[in-house]
RNA sequence: UGCGGGGUAGAGCAGCUUGGUAGCUCGUCAGGUUCAUAACCUGAAGGUCGUAGGUUCAAAUCCUGCCCCCGCAACCA
């Protein structure tokens, strides 16, 4: 439809929807049909900061942006065992049952707050993921890799763990100064360097194991050292019984979480089911040896296919210092989305790390980008664009035919955003997909300066501001994923998809995707009303004041 | 020490796989414009690409030595 360079171009706007229509319905690249998105489980220990809200920030956008064209299921949840919980619960006098309540509340709030929207959340203390834990322990046994043993050492009940010899003086470890004891424990082990061999095999040639010097650094783990584990311990008791004295190692539960979440998502439906070799794990680099060995380990000892993807995105640090305690520049994710938005915190999070790099936090960034980003560029193009067609027509007027070069120019402009964007996603480069968005944002804003409609004839005009107009809508399906809430304003502003549907539910709940099919063939016959009630309000992304 | 990553304009980064006019965002300075959120657009200044060698007609890009920073070697996303 589009011709080559030289010849003259002119094409309908029904053949150019349409190629758009193809493109997002996957007819382009839709090699992978299903994707199993999940965030690791959040440990209830402490209240959530930042680098939860971003790892769980970052899975929802990958979700939401396959959602626009393909198969996603997408999980969540908490890991509410083990003995810093059941300590943690002491301290304030509460049954450990209490305790997890109230504190994984604290990460469903989160992920509510943020605009991030789960199929499914697995609490390990719930009773489903109880039985698949031992479920899957069994399966373990019955492969003959689980064996009791006696694990001695010099252990720490302060650190709440083992020193080698190397690492104790006088009775007390080196690095923490906590008294250490000799104890002995009769606990089970997993044979985990029995698959070292054929670890190394799957990860010598993989691609699996993202970004590549994670894939590296495994490699590295695995060839250092790689004693059988310990998957059981009997000094506490919060935890998964497996007989009197022991309860399930930590990470066995918790890695057995996405065995409950498939199962949860696939008795929604009854073909086309998820499974693990689905699974795109996002995790943060500090749990990479759990997910990228153990885990796989465990998963080939039972005979069950590997996830397709582990990827390990980097750390928060907070003005360049580590995030910590005791440094008190820990940042409360609620604060920060109560003062900023949580759309613009979102933005701010993806747009600001490199996913795998490590990012930095500080409130002029923030405000930085929030306001040249999001106020200046995307929400001064929305309303100039909008005010301009208010005045002249009321409505969005009817593009029929593109016939000029350079509207031609901006409208693949926002073509070639979204086919580079499912490229980024594809090795999950948010920030790169963020790039392009924005990209295409400061393309139409050079676009309108360019053909300057408020000087043109009235044909002309109409022309430009009806391209203008497509252009929002072009963003608006690919900054959704990114901007839930606040692309679903624009949406609502064009008035371009049934009105009623979408008012139905609080706006952090609408997913474009799902309306995508009414949304594309309004595409081919539209003039619609411009809604006042959207025009009106309040600037969609207000500037902050220097921080 | 072992393993891994990094050192590119004032700041933050991309480029390195497949060598060939050094690019992006922000900041600074000058101009344009008024449809729009004191916004938007254009242009300029600013870099011997950590360091010393090597390969090559040609190296930020490949190879070697060295210096500095930072992670992982610990149940914190």
């Amino acid at each position: 439809m589009v011709q080559k360079r030289g010849d003259v171009i002119k094409t309908s706007y029904r053949n150019y929807a349409a190629n758009f229509e193809k493109l997002l319905s996957g007819k382009i690249k839709n090699s992978v049909k299903k994707r199993f998105i999940t965030t690791p489980i959040y440990y209830v220990n402490g209240n959530p900061h930042i680098g939860h809200l971003y790892t769980s920030v970052a899975c929802d956008v990958l979700s939401r942006f396959y959602k626009l064209f393909s198969k996603v299921a997408f999980s969540s949840g908490t890991d509410e065992h083990g003995q810093k919980v059941e300590r943690e619960a002491l301290k304030r006098n509460l049954e450990p049952q209490k305790y997890v309540d109230e504190m994984q509340s604290k990460f469903l709030d989160l992920l509510d707050r943020s605009n991030v929207k789960v199929d499914c959340f697995v609490r390990t203390t719930s009773k489903d993921h109880k039985e698949n834990v031992l479920k899957f322990w069994n399966k373990l046994v019955d492969s003959g890799n689980i064996y009791k043993g006696s694990y001695s050492g010099w252990y720490s009940t302060v650190d709440e763990s083992y020193y080698s010899e190397s690492e104790i003086k006088d009775g007390k470890s080196i690095e923490t100064g906590s008294d250490v004891e000799w104890l002995e424990e009769e606990v089970y082990f997993f044979k985990l360097s029995e698959w070292k061999e054929k670890l190394l095999e799957i990860y010598s040639d993989s691609n699996m194991i993202f970004p590549e010097e994670r894939r590296k650094e495994v490699l590295g783990m695995i060839n250092s050292d790689l004693p059988d584990l310990c998957v059981s311990r009997s000094n506490f008791s919060w935890g998964i019984k497996l007989d009197d004295q022991n309860v399930v190692y930590v990470w066995v539960d918790a890695l057995v979480n996405y065995i409950t979440a498939l199962d949860r998502i696939n008795s929604k439906q009854d073909t086309d089911c998820f499974s693990i070799e689905n699974a795109i794990h996002i995790i943060g680099k500090d749990i990479l040896k759990f997910h990228a060995i153990y885990w796989p380990a465990m998963l080939l000892a039972c005979k069950v296919p590997l996830p397709s993807k582990i990827y390990a995105h980097g750390w928060w640090t907070v003005d360049g210092q580590k995030m910590s305690k005791s440094l008190g520049n820990v940042v409360d994710p609620f604060d920060l989305m109560s003062k900023y938005g949580a759309d613009e915190v979102r933005y701010f999070l993806l747009k600001e790390m490199n996913f795998g790099n490590d990012g930095d936090f500080s409130y002029k960034k923030l405000e930085d980008r929030i306001n040249l980003d999001l106020a200046n560029s995307i929400g001064n193009l929305v309303q100039r664009i909008l005010k301009f067609t208010e005045k002249e027509y009321g409505r969005v007027p009817k593009l029929d035919f593109i016939d000029d070069d350079k509207d031609m120019a901006i409208l693949q402009e926002w073509d070639k955003a979204l086919i580079k964007s499912i490229e980024f996603m594809d090795n999950q480069s948010l920030h790169s997909y963020l790039d392009s968005f924005i990209s295409a944002v400061f393309e139409t804003n050079k676009y309108l300066e360019d053909q300057s409609p408020w000087k043109k004839s009235a044909d002309r005009k109409r022309k430009i501001l009806s391209v203008g107009c497509e252009c929002l809508k072009r963003m608006s399906i690919l900054g959704a994923p990114i901007m839930p809430e606040k692309m679903i304003e624009i949406v609502k502003a064009i008035n371009i998809m049934d009105h009623e549907e979408l008012e139905e539910q609080p706006v952090s709940d609408i997913d474009i995707s799902s309306h995508l099919n009414s949304y594309v063939s309004n595409l081919n016959n539209w003039t619609f009303p411009l809604n006042e009630n959207y025009l009106n309000k309040d600037k969609i992304f207000p500037i902050f004041s220097k921080h």
